[in-house]
DNA sequence: TCTGGGGTCCTAGGACCC
DNA sequence: TCTGGGGTCCTAGGACCC
């Protein structure tokens, strides 16, 4: 009778990553990766710490490192700023947007489009950048409360409830398409200035008053960025929370505050607040270049950089 | 989530022009 | 005089983001 086989297997964890660990004990504790250096190398073996920052055997090595430089710059910036952020990777920014929020605060989250459907597929639709309470609301009253659930949903119920446009937008959402470009400059469109009072004002020569002071905020903001504009508005909000904007545009534009004090006093008294005001602002918007300043200069800049 | 401030984008309707 | 269609600009409100 033959004897009974017992097989045993030994498998060492991130071997590669292990043997490099013993050669070099100053790294340990810090995430250490194996990979070869070509075009088309991939990782052999990461240790524990880089898997943790998404790093897995058989990625492409092209890969593994910019999130190499991703984790060095969070490294970096908590060390020099004791600032503590959540990074997500993903191919998009819808992707890499959820990723980042996913595990607050201090994460570091790596997904495929099709991870993040799955992974996500029981979360609220809510967690979907561009989908705010109002929507989350309406797809609710459809029944639809998860992103799965916005997933399987009829693209033509959508389209029916939200419109065309909005309706295709909110199926691409659920599955994490999104093609937007990537910006790291916007052009302003608008500066604007705004105060809540401590208590509803009803007296017409205090909200004027306010009005005034707004207005050269608003126009101090403009001259230090060398633009002006042409659109004038003021935002009023009652007790109710009920909204109310008034507008006109100018045939030139303007950062003069006593020409914008003006308007908006006249779009104030036309108006003519019948209730006691909570909220007053002031809004300039067609916005271009001061001319002479930077002649033939196109629309002006805000530039957002790290 | 009884609720601040500075923004962007979208929609819808009206005026006006060709 | 009535009519159609398209484009642009403007206004007002609303949803959303950080």
């Amino acid at each position: 009778m033959p004897a009974r086989r017992v097989i045993a297997h030994l498998d060492c964890d991130s071997f590669y990553a292990s043997v490099e660990l013993l050669r070099h004990p100053e790294l340990r504790g810090r995430p250490v990766v194996v990979a070869g250096s070509g075009p088309r190398a991939v990782v052999t073996t990461a240790s524990y710490e880089a898997r943790r920052f998404g790093v897995h055997s058989a990625m492409p090595a092209s890969q593994a490192r910019p999130l190499a430089v991703l984790s060095e710059l969070v490294g970096e910036l908590r060390a020099r700023t004791g600032i503590s952020v959540s990074v997500g990777v993903g191919p998009s920014r819808l992707v890499a947007k959820t990723a980042s929020d996913w595990r607050k605060p201090g994460c570091f989250a790596v997904l495929s489009r099709e991870q993040a459907c799955e992974q996500f597929a029981s979360s609220p639709t809510r967690i979907l950048q561009g989908i705010g309470p109002k929507t989350a609301e309406r797809l609710a009253a459809l029944g639809i409360e998860t992103v799965g659930a916005l997933q399987q949903a009829s693209q033509e119920r959508l389209i029916e409830r939200f419109g065309e446009r909005a309706g295709r937008w909110l199926k691409a959402r659920a599955w994490f398409h999104d093609e937007s470009e990537l910006e790291t400059e916007r052009v302003l469109k608008s500066r604007s200035s705004e105060i809540t009072f401590d208590v509803d004002v009803a007296d017409l020569r205090a909200l004027e008053q306010t009005l005034r002071r707004l207005s050269a905020e608003v126009c101090e903001g403009l001259r230090r960025r060398g633009i002006s504009g042409r659109t004038i508005a003021i935002k009023l909000r009652y007790g109710d929370w009920t909204n109310v904007t008034r507008a006109r545009t100018l045939p030139v534009a303007t950062n003069d505050p006593e020409r914008v004090a003006e308007l908006a006093l006249s779009l104030l008294r036309d108006h003519a607040p019948s209730r006691p005001v909570r909220l007053l602002g002031v809004r300039v918007a067609s916005l271009q270049s001061v001319a002479g300043e930077h002649a033939g200069e196109s629309a002006p800049q805000l530039r957002l950089s790290l």
